[in-house]
RNA sequence: GUGGCCGUAGCUCAGUUGGUUAGAGCGCCAGGUUGUGGCCCUGGAGGUCGGGGGUUCAAGUCCCCUCGGUCACCCCA
């Protein structure tokens, strides 16, 4: 069975292409403008980590560690793992470089997790995120979480929940802990076969279970919320009023409890209403003070958020939002014939892409017709014909292709082409064609498509990505 | 880890109560006279019907096993 066997992507696991690896890079880099402006520098973090790095600050009980970690050994005999979030590789980076704070990074990128894979849930997902490490400053938790807010609102994805809550810290949870661990097991035979017996493993858990009998009782329980001590309170007023002026609307989830040991005080989720799988968190964060001591740093405070791609583009068909402009080439390069004509061809389209031109060619050797229908499909502005005429006198014949994807162009061609070569060019319709030099017509569309689009997006660091043709995300 | 649904060309699917060389649309390739797209016409390539076993004169169609996909529980992004 296994001799004529073909290959697959894994489970939980796809190939990005097309249409949608389009959207990926559009929403990434709309990212990167968004959190740099806010002074987030990109951190890049190695895709496994010593596997320790992430039992101990993500915890032991989680799920996540005990049984959704992709865990292995190198052959130096080290148990390694491939990140399951991002939190914890960003606080081992900060105790290993022990950068200046308050140090506000923002990442992007692969996330693994052995899960059964579901719609919106994948083996390897992608993550969009945000930590500062080194102010427990409220006025931070505000910042972060309308950054994550925000954002999601910038892609024009319109109907979703902010919910809200404070998981209080070290000094008030152990007292309400003792609280809800004596009501739970006073009402223990009410709880679901899971957690009566976990009960105290992680009394927390049995807030937000979803089964009905954990519901009822957890209704009646003592929520966090209702019991911090000062300063966290006074720290929660903080965030909550903060949140309020600066127009992010949340509601208030005192049984919100997250899979992550480390967090603590403030903690959010943001999930996507128009999402009608259960997957329908769009990402989440919070605080956790404890995390960088946990793996052997300095007693430092920290907040961050993650957002799942994969859901904000669920969440972006859903609303229908999130539109693409056509990514199709300026020029179409034609060849009529082999040999010079070739030649002639080949130096013209590298012309136009050392010019920073977005032109293809079919391949010379196909048919003039396979040519043109292939020019026709890609949805060219322009073609550039080049046979053996052109190629004598070092000159190409333009057909316009599709005229409102040329119309930039057309206002330039009027004056240029017009006074240069051409009195036949005075009504610029679809199949309208002009024989001009190369070196000209190479000028003419290298300087009106934004030829300096890749040197523009190596220097123009806050930008990122340069709105290049096509690729551009919409805000309705 | 547990359960429901599904597996026929690259994609979306037809395939009658088991019966001759397994079909359509889209896509792809090539033509429809000499150097010109989108429409139309013609032709072509492409499937061991997920795999294995069984029942039968005969199985894409029935039975069993297995693999894969998908959705849900759980957990989260």
């Amino acid at each position: 069975m296994d001799q004529a066997k073909s290959y697959r992507a894994p489970s939980g696991t796809r190939d990005l292409f097309a249409e949608e690896s389009r959207k990926f890079e559009a929403i990434t880099s709309a990212f990167s403008r968004h959190m740099s402006f806010a002074g987030y520098g990109l951190l890049e973090t190695p895709l496994f980590e010593e596997a320790a790095v992430f039992k101990r600050s993500i915890g032991q009980g989680t799920d996540v560690v005990n049984k959704e970690m992709y865990e292995f050994e190198d052959k130096g005999g080290r148990l390694m793992s491939l990140r399951p979030e991002m939190t914890a590789s960003c606080a081992r980076a900060f105790v290993q470089h022990s950068p200046p704070t308050p140090w506000r990074v923002r990442y992007a990128g692969p996330m693994f997790r052995y899960e059964r894979p579901q719609a919106g849930r994948y083996r390897q997902f992608y993550q969009l995120g945000a930590e500062v490490f080194g102010t427990a400053d409220p006025e931070v938790d505000t910042e972060v979480i309308w950054l994550a807010y925000k954002f999601i609102e910038s892609l024009g994805i319109r109907s979703m929940t902010l919910k809200l809550n404070s998981l209080g810290d070290a000094n008030c949870r152990p007292q309400y802990r003792e609280k809800l661990v004596s009501y739970l097991s006073s009402h223990r035979d009410g709880l679901c076969d899971e957690h009566r017996d976990r009960l105290s493993e992680n009394p927390m858990r049995v807030l937000d279970c979803k089964r009905p009998e954990c519901v009822e009782v957890a209704g009646g329980a003592p929520v966090q919320i209702d019991h911090l001590c000062d300063d966290c309170a006074a720290a929660f007023r903080s965030v909550t009023e903060g949140l309020s002026r600066a127009g992010v609307a949340f509601e208030l989830a005192p049984r919100l409890v997250r899979g992550l040991d480390y967090y603590m005080r403030t903690t959010f989720e943001i999930s996507g209403d128009s999402l009608a799988s259960a997957q329908n968190a769009l990402g989440g964060g919070g605080r956790y003070d404890g995390l960088v001591e946990s793996i052997g740093g300095p007693q430092t405070p920290g907040i961050g958020f993650s957002l799942g791609i994969e859901r904000l583009l669920l969440a972006c068909d859903a609303e229908g939002v999130l539109s693409l402009g056509e990514w199709s080439p300026l020029v179409f390069v034609v060849c009529l014939s082999q040999g010079e004509a070739a030649i002639h061809a080949g130096r013209l389209i590298y012309s136009l892409w050392g010019g920073g031109v977005n032109a293809q060619a079919a391949g010379s050797s196909r048919s003039t017709k396979a040519q043109m229908r292939a020019a026709g499909k890609s949805g060219a502005a322009l073609v550039a014909i080049v046979g053996d005429e052109e190629a004598a006198n070092d000159s190409v014949s333009v057909r316009i292709m599709n005229r409102d994807s040329a119309s930039g162009l057309l206002e330039r061609m009027a004056t240029d082409w017009k006074a240069a070569d051409s009195d036949q060019w005075s009504e610029f319709s679809e199949g309208s064609q002009v024989t001009l030099g190369i070196d000209r017509f190479v000028s003419i569309v290298a300087g009106s498509s934004g030829s300096t689009e890749v040197a523009s997006a190596i220097s123009g660091d806050s930008a990122g990505v340069p709105a290049s043709q096509g690729i551009e995300v919409h805000n309705p």
